[in-house]
Parts: structure tokens; sequence; C-alpha cells
DNA sequence: GTCTATAAACCGATAGAC
DNA sequence: GTCTATCGGTTTATAGAC
């Protein structure tokens, strides 16, 4: 609700606020907002319980400048991610790569934004949406249109975030099957995969075996 | 712990155990096992809360049921799903769309899966392939086997497994987007989309607009 | 801004009557 | 098998000294 704690998200320097902010975003990720108590997290952070309660009125509302935070913090990647150079098809082959790495690195922001799905809390995934996702996914709605006008545009962005999404939601459990290698969580090995899935699907009729503009990386030969 | 519980899953009539096993799967699913407290199942069964633990010795005992209650409910759904007849690649496409109709109707027991993977506790990912996925996984790796030799089986199954859940796990954040419309909901829509995705890639060469056994369905003729 | 101290509510879990 | 009553601990949040 207070409008001056927005203002201060790019506060330089690591006050207070911004260690609460980093903390909690790691805590809030890892085990959910019930999952976390304010003890904990003025514990980890270093200062007083009560001490929360001076930079924000109270959890619901860490939580909610925490997304904000979040948010902030990776939208600068995400439009670097989203602007490439090159032909339309090049870029999306590029930006499913830099997606895969991306996701591969960072760890706590997309379990947070998972959380939000399955929470299914509407106004926090408007706000998710008008602060962030909405002009990238845009972006990528065109993008893909300039590709092709086979599809709902905005149906195959969604398919092709899932696509790629799903290796890494499903790291922890798939280890446990019998036709599990650990390749198959090599960012580059996913990017390929996902590149030659999306682009030609499992038919592979135009150049299987081949995803356009391979970059600078190495290409496995199956 | 104790192994009385587990063999009373099937116990049939509407006694008190399975009432609350219901109740707490929806209330576990809702918002996660530190979302909701003994009390509460306890008041939306409409019993009183001390009798919960008559039924299970602790909290975490009644989750580890009703995860696998859930895991025995399901298990014979999900067979139908893979045993399907005909050529494998009409295999492959009818259990896209049975799956995705599937998805569309079950609410609860995907976002408790979900939720699994979120925490990522190995002890009870392990339980989950044991019990349920590792079958059902080793079928699909041996279907879409069966189509293609050109791409890892297991990531295949991944990618077609993200490719349709995240149409559904998106649900909620993407009526938020401009591009947004109702029939990108539509099972048959979404099961339509996949499959000519999954099958021939975005360039759609072979026969685009066209899917392998459109089957019972109308197809959409974009 | 950060602390000590504490209020008020809720939590998981138990004892024991019926 | 279900209930009433309650214990001990934890939770969010506040009051007020420094």
């Amino acid at each position: 609700m207070t409008d001056q704690s927005t203002a201060q998200i790019d506060t330089p320097g690591g006050n207070t606020r911004t260690a609460v902010l980093e903390k909690a975003l790691e805590l809030f990720a890892e085990t959910g907002f019930n999952g976390v108590s304010m003890r904990r997290i003025a514990q980890e952070v270093g200062i007083n319980p009560a001490t929360l309660y001076h930079h924000f009125t109270h959890k619901e509302d860490l939580y909610e400048q925490v997304l904000r935070f979040a948010y902030a913090e990776q939208a600068a990647q995400f439009s670097a991610l989203v602007s490439t150079e090159g032909t339309p098809r090049s870029q999306l082959g590029e930006f499913i790569r830099e997606f895969t790495r991306y996701i591969a690195k960072d760890q706590h922001f997309f379990r947070l934004v998972k959380r939000e799905q399955l929470e299914g809390n509407s106004e926090r995934l408007k706000m998710l949406v008008d602060l962030l996702f909405g002009q990238q996914y845009g972006a990528m709605v065109r993008s893909v249109g300039r590709v092709t006008q086979a599809f709902d545009a905005h149906m195959l962005v969604t398919s092709l975030l899932g696509l790629v999404l799903h290796h890494y939601e499903t790291r922890h459990m798939r280890q446990f099957f019998s036709e599990y290698a650990p390749s198959q969580d090599d960012p580059d090995v996913v990017a390929d995969h996902c590149c030659r899935l999306f682009f030609f699907g499992i038919q592979g009729e135009a150049g299987a075996g081949q995803v356009p503009e391979p970059s600078t990386h190495a290409m496995p030969t199956p």
C-alpha cells in the first residue's frame, strides 16, 4: 500500500530494506508464503523481527514488495532476451537458447511465478502481467507472428515457454526415472532439443538434426 | 508409517477416513501443506479436529496418505490414456487429445504434483515415480520411440507433457493478456494445437493444418 | 531505525470421558 | 470412533525505549 516503498526499489547501497528483499525472495521461492515466518526472515538477514514492521506494514506487504523487487530485477534481462538481431527465425532460435540458459541459472524468480500461478490470486497475477510479462509476452507474440501465421501466436508462445520450462520444472523428479541421463539437464542440449522440436516437430522433414543458426556452441549430432 | 492405513485406501463406503482424504486433497492442492491447518480440514469435513488424530498419526502422515490416495485414484485413468489402439503415431495423437481433456477436467491432482515438484522433496518425488509416474512414463517413452528415433525419447516425453500442461498451468494468468481469447482454453483447440506443433513444428511442411487421425471431433481450419 | 518485551491469535498434538 | 478440553509452542503484529 505504501507508495514510498515502491519508489525505493532501486535505492543504491546495501541498506536493510534491499537485504531483506533479497533474502525474502530466496525464502519465499523455496517454501512459499506460508512456509516462511517473519521471525525466520529476520533471523536470516540478521536483524530483529520487529524491524521488519518498520519497513513493511505486514507480511503480505513484504511479499508484494518482494514480487515487485524480483520483477524489476529480472525485467532488464528479459528485454535483452527478446531484442536480438537477425532474421525473425534466427531471433526466435536465439531466444530459445538464451532463455534456456537463463532459467537454468536463475532459481528463485521462476519458482515464485510458478507458485503464483498455482495459487491463482487474480489480483497478483494481474500485477505480474502489468509489470513485466505483458510487454515481454506481447513482444514474443509479435516475434512468432513474424515467423509463421499458421498458428495462433498467443498459443504458440504458451507452447514454447512450456516446452522449455517443463524441462527445468521436472528436474528433481526426472532423476528417478530409469531413462534419465545427466546430459538431459544440460541447457545447451535442452535448447537444441526444443529448437528442433519447435521448428520442425518430430517429423523433422526439412533439415532434421539441423537447428537454424546454430550460433556459437557445438551441436550434438543425434 | 502405519501400514494399516495404507491398506485401507480402497475401503468401500463413505466413511470418515475417505471423506477426510478427499477434502484434504482439495485443500492441500489449493493452498499447500503449510496453507491448511488441521482445524480447517476438520471443520470443512464437519468433524472434530481431535478425530483426525485417530485416523492419522500427525499432519505429515495425513499429507502422505492424501498423496497415496490421489495417486491410486488416478492410476487407472492414466493407464487408460496410454493403452489406445492403432498405429504408433495415431496412438500418440490420441493420447495428446485424451490427456488434454483429462487435465482440463481434473483440478486437484496436478496442482498437488506441481507443488511437489516445486518443493523438491526427493523422498516424496521418488514415491511419486515409484507409485504412479514410473510405469506411465516408461510406456510413453516407448510410445514416442516407436514414432521417431531422431530424438531422445525421454526428453521428447518431457517436452510433450510441458507443451500440454503449460496451457493449463497458465490459465489464470493468460486471461490478463491482451491477446487472450477464451477459445485458447478449449481442450480440443489446445489438443489440436499441440498435435500440430509436436508432429510438424511451426514450419508445418508435411500436411500443414492437418493432424494425423483427427478422430471424432471437428478440426479448426486456420 | 533498531531494539526489548509482549499481546492476541493460531497452530499441532494429547488426555480422557462417552 | 467421536467428542470436550487443554497444553505448549509458534505465529503475526504492536507498544515503547533508545
